[in-house]
DNA sequence: AGCACGCCGACT
DNA sequence: GTCGGCGTGCTC
C-alpha cells in the first residue's frame, strides 16, 4: 500500500535509460498505486504515461518530486509475470525500459489520454436458456434477436444500426430473451472435427503432453505435410482439459486464416487471432479478453507474445525458423526467444514447429536443451517430391525460362494439374538502362537501382519505395532510350502467358495483392482449380497448402548464393525446402526443378543429395569454424545519419572508447559500412560484438552505450543496438 | 525523443 | 535591432 510520503518509481514512455519518482496524487490517496499501474505523469512541459515499477521507496531529502496527474485504470495493465518478461527483455536487448513495456501494450492503450477510460466491452448475446424467440413481433427486435442469432456482438456495433436499437434491446432484455454481460465463451471440442494421428505425430504429443506442467523446448521438426498442426491441435486440446490457456505464435503470413478456420471449428470461440489486418479497436478488445481469460487459444504474430493470456499451460511457435519473428527496427526483440522465456517463467513447455529448423534450434538440439521430436514423412499417400537442378550454363533461355522447365511446365499442364514458378524479385526487371548512353537508373535517396515496373509504368525503388515516371528520370543523354534488363516476376508472368495460351497464369507479390481482399480471392480461386500457373515471390513459399501443384520451379537461385551475410546460405536453403514443400501434396507426386548457373556449389548439393539435416550439420560446422552464431552471442550497433561521414565517425569514437577499457572476451569489428550504404537519403553503418558467453557480450555492449553518453555527435546520428541481429550487412 | 535556452549570422 | 540556425542540457 502506498504511504503518503512514499516515491512511485515511473518507467516512462520515452526513449531513455532512466526511470523516473513521483509522488502519489494527494486527491486521490485511496487509488491503488501498484506495479504494472499505468499511469498519466507530468514530463517536461507535457504530460507522458508511464508504467509504475515500483511503489514505496524513501523521497529524497534533496528533491522536490511531482505528484502522478492519475492512475489510468484500477487493474495493474501489466501483471506480474509480463513485468518480469518485460525487465528481463529490456536488460537482454539493452533498450530503454520505458519502451519495451509501451510496446508490450496494444498501441491504443499505450497513447491512452485523459477523457479516455479503459472501456469494459460489453456483449449482447441470446439467453441460453430461451425458446421463444420466433413469437417476437416487434420487427425491430425481431431484426436484432435475428442478428443475434448469428453470435454475440458489442453494443458498440449496434450504433452502425439506422434504428432506435436502444430501445428494441431494452425490450428484449425485458423478455429475458437476450442478455448483457461481458461475454465468457464456451470451449467446444467438435467431434467433427477429430484429429487422427499417426504412430510418430502420436510419439511426439505424447512427449509434448507428458511435459505439461514444467518447462521445456521440443524442436518439432516435421517436413511439409508431414502433420504438424495436428500435433499442435492434439496437444491443444489436452492443455484446454487441464482448464489452461494455449498462446501460439505464427509468421507474417497472408494465409493464418486456413489455421485458424480449423482451430476455430475444433475450440469454438474461445480461439482468438491477432494480426497485422485488426484495427487498434480490435486488439484492445482482444487484450482485454485475454486478461479477463475469455480466450482459451490465442494465435497471433510477433506482438502476440506480449498478450496477457491468463493461466498458460502451453506455447506453439509454428515456423519457429522464420524472420518475421524478429522485429527489425526500435525494440529489435525476436519473439521466438521472448516465447522461450516466458515458457521458462510460467514452467510450462514451448514446442518450436517448422520443416527447417533454424541453425540455432539445432545446436540447441545437439546440446540437448531441446528435445527433438521429428516427422519424417508426409501423412496419408503423399510423397516427398523428387528435386532436381537444371545447369544452366550455355543453355537456351526462353524469358529466363529453360527448355526444360517449360517441358515440364507443358507435361504439368497436360496433366491438369498445376505448376508454381518461385522468383524472388518483384517488378518486370530489376535494372533500367539507358540503350544510347549506358547510363543505369539509380535511386537519388538509396544506393539502389530503380525497378522497371511494367503494370503501372514506373520505375520503383525497392529500398525507399519510392516511384518515378520515366519521364521524371533526369536526362542522361541527349537521345535517351531506357530498356529494362533482367527479369523479374511481371516478365516472367508476360512470358508464361505468352507460351501457354489459353492457360490461367496468376502472379502473386506485394504488387499484385496490393488490393485487400485480393489475396482470399487469388487463393480461393487456386484451390479451386481455375489457376494453372502460379508465378511469386516469397509470398509464395510460406506454408500455404496448395493440393493441386505437382511442379515447383526455382526461377534463379544464384542471386543468394554469393551474399556476404552469413545467415544468407541457411536462408537460401530454408526457402528452398520451404517452396518444395509446396509441390505434391494429396495423391500427386510433385517435382521440383531449381535453374542454376552453380550446379556444384556445395550447398545445393548438400541440400539436394543429403537433405536438409546434412546442410544444417554442415553450416552448423561452418559457423564453428568461423566463430558465428550460434557458437557465439553477437550484438550489432546500427548508427545512420544524412551525412556520409558521420555514422562511421561516431562509431569509430565509440569504439575507441571501448577498447580503452579493454573488454576482455569479446571481437569488436567495424565500423563497416552497410552493405546498402545509403537508404532513404540516409547513410548507414555499424559495428559487430561477439563474445562467447552472453555475459561478456551484454557487458561489452553496456560499456559501448555508456561510452556514448558524452560524444557530442550522438545527437546529429540515430544509432541503435541489435541483439541476435538476424541481418549483419 | 521533445523541448527550451542560448549564442551567432542575415535580414525586415 | 529581430528572426532563426542548431549545439546543449534536461525531463522526477
Amino acid at each position: 500500500m502506498l504511504r503518503p510520503d512514499s516515491v512511485i518509481e515511473v518507467a516512462v514512455f520515452v526513449p531513455l535509460r532512466q526511470t523516473f519518482h513521483y509522488l502519489s496524487n494527494p486527491e486521490r490517496p485511496n487509488d491503488e498505486v501498484v506495479p504494472g499501474s499505468l499511469l498519466r505523469v507530468p514530463f517536461g512541459r507535457g504530460i507522458r504515461n508511464g508504467i509504475v515499477l515500483r511503489v514505496g521507496l524513501h523521497p529524497e531529502a534533496d528533491r522536490r518530486l511531482k505528484s502522478i496527474v492519475e492512475l489510468v485504470d484500477a487493474k495493474p495493465i501489466i501483471n506480474q509475470e509480463l513485468m518480469q518478461l518485460g525487465l528481463w527483455s529490456s536488460e537482454y536487448y539493452h533498450h530503454p525500459i520505458g519502451e519495451v513495456l509501451a510496446s508490450m501494450l496494444p498501441r491504443k492503450l499505450r497513447r491512452i489520454g485523459s477523457p479516455e477510460r479503459l472501456q469494459k466491452y460489453e456483449w449482447v448475446g441470446i439467453h441460453p436458456s430461451q425458446g421463444r424467440a420466433l413469437t417476437i413481433k416487434a420487427p425491430r427486435q425481431a431484426s436484432l434477436l435475428r442478428l443475434l442469432e448469428r453470435g454475440p456482438m458489442l453494443i458498440e456495433d449496434f450504433q452502425t444500426l439506422t434504428f432506435d436499437w436502444r430501445r428494441a434491446l431494452r425490450e428484449l432484455e425485458k423478455k429475458s430473451l437476450v442478455h448483457r454481460r461481458l461475454y465468457h465463451p464456451k470451449t467446444r471440442l467438435s467431434p467433427t472435427e477429430t484429429i487422427e494421428l499417426n504412430n510418430t505425430q502420436e510419439d511426439a504429443v505424447k512427449s509434448i503432453t507428458s511435459g505439461l506442467g514444467s518447462f521445456r523446448t521440443y524442436l518439432l521438426h516435421g517436413v511439409t505435410g508431414s502433420g504438424k498442426t495436428e500435433v499442435y491441435m492434439a496437444a491443444i486440446t489436452d492443455t484446454l482439459k487441464l482448464n489452461q490457456t494455449v498462446l501460439m505464435l505464427v509468421p507474417e503470413i497472408i494465409l493464418t486464416h486456413v489455421l485458424v478456420a480449423r482451430l476455430k471449428r475444433r475450440f469454438g470461440t474461445i480461439v482468438a487471432v491477432l494480426h497485422s489486418g485488426l484495427s487498434d479497436k480490435d486488439r484492445v478488445q482482444i487484450w482485454q479478453q485475454c486478461r479477463d481469460g475469455e480466450i482459451g487459444v490465442l494465435i497471433g504474430t510477433r506482438s502476440a507474445v506480449w498478450a496477457p493470456l491468463q493461466t498458460i499451460g502451453l506455447i506453439v511457435v509454428d515456423e519457429e525458423h522464420d524472420s518475421s519473428f524478429k522485429q527489425q527496427e526500435g525494440f529489435r526483440y525476436n519473439a521466438r526467444d521472448i516465447a522461450i522465456k516466458r515458457a521458462q517463467q510460467l514452467c510450462v513447455p514451448i514446442v518450436l514447429g517448422t520443416a527447417t529448423p533454424s541453425l540455432e534450434a539445432y545446436l540447441n538440439v545437439e546440446k540437448n536443451k531441446y528435445v527433438y521430436l521429428s516427422l519424417p514423412e508426409r501423412t496419408g499417400v503423399a510423397k516427398l517430391p523428387s528435386i532436381a537442378c537444371i545447369d544452366m550454363r550455355g543453355l537456351k533461355m526462353t524469358g529466363g525460362l529453360s527448355d526444360r522447365l517449360c517441358v515440364a511446365l507443358g507435361n504439368c499442364l497436360q496433366r491438369g494439374e498445376q505448376a508454381l514458378l518461385f522468383l524472388n524479385r518483384r517488378g518486370f526487371a530489376p535494372v533500367t538502362l539507358c540503350h544510347q548512353c549506358g547510363y543505369i537508373v539509380t535511386c537519388e535517396r538509396c544506393d539502389a537501382k530503380l525497378v522497371w515496373h511494367k503494370g503501372n509504368r514506373v520505375l520503383s525503388c525497392h529500398q525507399c519505395d519510392s516511384q518515378k515516371s520515366l519521364q521524371q528520370i533526369p536526362q542522361c543523354c541527349p537521345g535517351p532510350d531506357l530498356v529494362p534488363i533482367g527479369l523479374g516476376t511481371e516478365q516472367v508472368e508476360e512470358v508464361l502467358k505468352k507460351i501457354f495460351p489459353g492457360k490461367s497464369v496468376v502472379r502473386i507479390d506485394r504488387d499484385s495483392m496490393r488490393k485487400k481482399g485480393t489475396i482470399e480471392e487469388t487463393f480461393s480461386a487456386i484451390r479451386e482449380g481455375s489457376v494453372d500457373i502460379l508465378i511469386g515471390t516469397q509470398m509464395l513459399a510460406k506454408g500455404h497448402d496448395f493440393s493441386r501443384v505437382s511442379l515447383v520451379g526455382i526461377v534463379d537461385a544464384d542471386s543468394q548464393l554469393f551474399s556476404s551475410d552469413f545467415r544468407a546460405e541457411e536462408k537460401l536453403a530454408q526457402m528452398i525446402i520451404q517452396v518444395a514443400g509446396r509441390a505434391g501434396r494429396a495423391d500427386i507426386p510433385g517435382e521440383v526443378l531449381i535453374q542454376t548457373h552453380q550446379p556444384h556449389h556445395p550447398l545445393l548439393q548438400t541440400l539436394l543429395v543429403d537433405g536438409y539435416h546434412r546442410f544444417a550439420k554442415d553450416a552448423l560446422k561452418e559457423r564453428r569454424a568461423a566463430s558465428l552464431p550460434p557458437y557465439v552471442s553477437m550484438a550489432m550497433i546500427r548508427a545512420e545519419a544524412p551525412n556520409p561521414e558521420l555514422p562511421l565517425k561516431f562509431l569509430t569514437v565509440l569504439i575507441e572508447r571501448v577498447r580503452m577499457q579493454g573488454m576482455q572476451g569479446s571481437e569488436i569489428l567495424g565500423p563497416i559500412p552497410a552493405a546498402i550504404e545509403k537508404k532513404a537519403g540516409r547513410y548507414r553503418a555499424q559495428i559487430a560484438i561477439t563474445a562467447q558467453s552472453r555475459m561478456v557480450l551484454a557487458a561489452t555492449v553496456k560499456s559501448f552505450i555508456e561510452s556514448s553518453s558524452d560524444v557530442p555527435m550522438r545527437r546529429k546520428v540515430r544509432w541503435a543496438i541489435d541483439v541476435d541481429p538476424h541481418d549483419t550487412i
